[in-house]
DNA sequence: TATGAATGAGAATTCATTCAT
DNA sequence: TATGAATGAATTCTCATTCAT
């Protein structure tokens, strides 16, 4: 699994290097409208005006509409798992943590940037996952598995440490990703205001989760 | 507002009653349609035929394929909250409840059924609300501040009697809110599981939101 | 000839009384929509909605679009020419005329009248005419050849009086007729003008068209 | 103003050379089927049948059914008033003229065959102007004006030389453009008639104009 | 690699007309 | 006489995609 992924990461890499002007602007485009009308209420034709190329371009480098939306959205999504996944690429989330507030502390701290540097894909991710089988197949292989096996056996590790209650695992897991969910959102939402401190968010949320899940209750 | 949202109803139900046959099979199927592929991938012909009316038949009832959607979204998203904001109607959150978990457990048992009877209906609302300027005008002045008020107001109380922690009331909301969430959607997505068990899930749930509010942490 | 344009004008007039409210706020409505946008841009539903009857009533009462077209131009176009065409019925054009002038003011005298309380009726007659068959026909029957018939009589007699110039009658009835059109044609455009006025620029036209024709020059 | 004209005209010019094959064969039959049913009453669909194109290559090149219209009549209603307007140009009414005669003798010469090459056209624009503000403004702007100013100077000139009578501007022009576009309209209804003389018609036509002025009366 | 003319299927919407009440 | 729900054909227009240049 580790080493498939690192190629498909290679892969995007040179991929992306590969990329013309005209394609990167495409892209560009591309994720700008349908992050902001919906991937079925944007034409291609819409993406070409607004890119400068012509309808016929898109479609040299994409051969269909899904097409250029799977190439916005996988690598992307394939990228934000890709810490949680990889042995020796990125060993943030290797090594052992004292407590399950600093593993959720790691993560956060770690991921947060990337996702608020993606939003418009994550939304059209999130927006679009529910239509397109494809969409789902990579979603359940390449993160939803990897990631729910990640946090199953930190949870089982603290549970037997006795730090979480002995709740069933996938309740804890949704309770846990709900939460960051709710923070990256409202993030979203809010993310004019200057008064937001991501910090200080991040440290509330990650007491929230602990405090939720201690035994002592 | 709350005599506002009393006349709302009673129109919503009045011009349910006067539906002809055919104007329900419209919206019933719109319904299945809309939630299944997505408002801008359904076509008023598909949404016809599977009705079995003519084309024309819908835009009889509904003058534009954006106001089929209204009337299917708004009436059931006002009756949702309807309970939090009108006094006298419902009277389920009108009294004092001794704790937040109770209050909360009060929501959910009332809401709860409700949610899960217009699930379609939800996602639909929550799949376009981005889209639709009317939606989310809608959606801030019948929903969003309504609630907020609500729970601004019980969180407050709540705190002032030391039972939850001093944190921002919005950053208390985001939390309980989207643990809620979370759970629906789960219960959504795994609904045919035989193994999941509503009102254990349920209990689970408000305890780990009081847990991590409470303030000895 | 005569009789069977009196009989027509009767009869006219008696369904006229025989319309019901509903029926003439129909006609109403539709001489000032279909002068307005045009037949084939004016719909049936518009006029409906407009003048307050159910779709059905219109198809009640006129079987066609078509047909209320008709119902609404032919009469008037009738009215109009009838002086011209009938004896006994209205003696105006009967008499004798000293002057080609007289015969043309007591014309003007007796009809600009008419022509403006139905501007917007001959307005739909002419935009319309050319497209529908049947109202050439009876522009043919009812109104060209009588009004050209009585107007060559007319021309010859003041031809063989050494009043008109010796040019061929098709040529001066042209000339006439499109000096006499081209003045209410102006009255129409500027009818908000206070600084009209109708008795001069009638005479004003008079003498442009006798002087024309007259044979000194 | 010439200017501006003069720029108008070269523009219209170079898209006309710039037409594909299949653009000026939907030009040609929009024009042929607008002036026989009317723009309302041609449907899109009629016009890319007949002119062996899909319907969706007409909307590629007018991004409107209005478009196209305009597209057609706009250039021709343009260059038909270019002479009148133009300095340099087309020096044919720069010159001062002996009499008003010789004034609009040359005006007709100049202008009637271009006028009998644009029937159609002139056609659809007589029909559609009174419904489309675009085609009114246009009108007013570059046609009315324009010439309105062009005869104003004309006539006073030759009020003040004493050969025309004294009568306000307006109803001399209305006179004049009446008899002028009473001709066009006959010859085009008797077209097919061999008897037909445009030379004589025309001379009797000026001189019907030129006596109808005189002020020896 | 890039263009943009051309397509034809299909989208939303309109319309004149019918018919049961 | 009047209604208004219902129709289905037609209308304008959009769209993803192809292909010759």
């Amino acid at each position: 699994m580790e080493q498939k992924l690192a190629d498909k990461i290679k892969k995007i890499n040179e991929e992306h290097l590969k990329m013309t002007d005209k394609q990167s602007r495409i892209i560009e485009v591309a994720i700008e409208e349908f992050s902001q009308n919906g991937f079925a209420s944007t034409s291609t034709s819409q993406i070409a005006k607004k890119a400068g190329v012509a309808e016929g371009t898109i479609f040299k480098h994409y051969k269909n509409k899904k097409n250029l939306l799977l190439s916005i959205v996988t690598p992307t999504m394939t990228k934000l798992v890709a810490p949680f996944v990889m042995d020796g690429f990125d060993t943030v989330f290797d090594q052992e943590y004292k407590t399950f507030g600093d593993f959720l502390r790691a993560i956060l701290k770690n991921r947060f940037e990337f996702m608020k540097d993606n939003l418009s894909i994550l939304k059209i991710f999130m927006q679009e996952i529910s239509f397109h089988p494809e969409l789902q197949e990579s979603y359940k292989e390449y993160i939803a598995q990897p990631l729910f096996k990640r946090l199953e056996d930190t949870i089982t590790h603290f549970q037997e440490k006795g730090e979480i209650k002995e709740l069933p695992v996938h309740t804890v897991i949704r309770f846990t990703v709900s939460t960051v969910m709710g923070l990256l959102f409202s993030r979203h939402i809010v993310s004019t205001d200057a008064s937001w401190d991501d910090k200080s968010e991040i440290e509330m949320t990650v007491n929230l989760i602990v405090n939720g899940l201690s035994p002592e209750s």
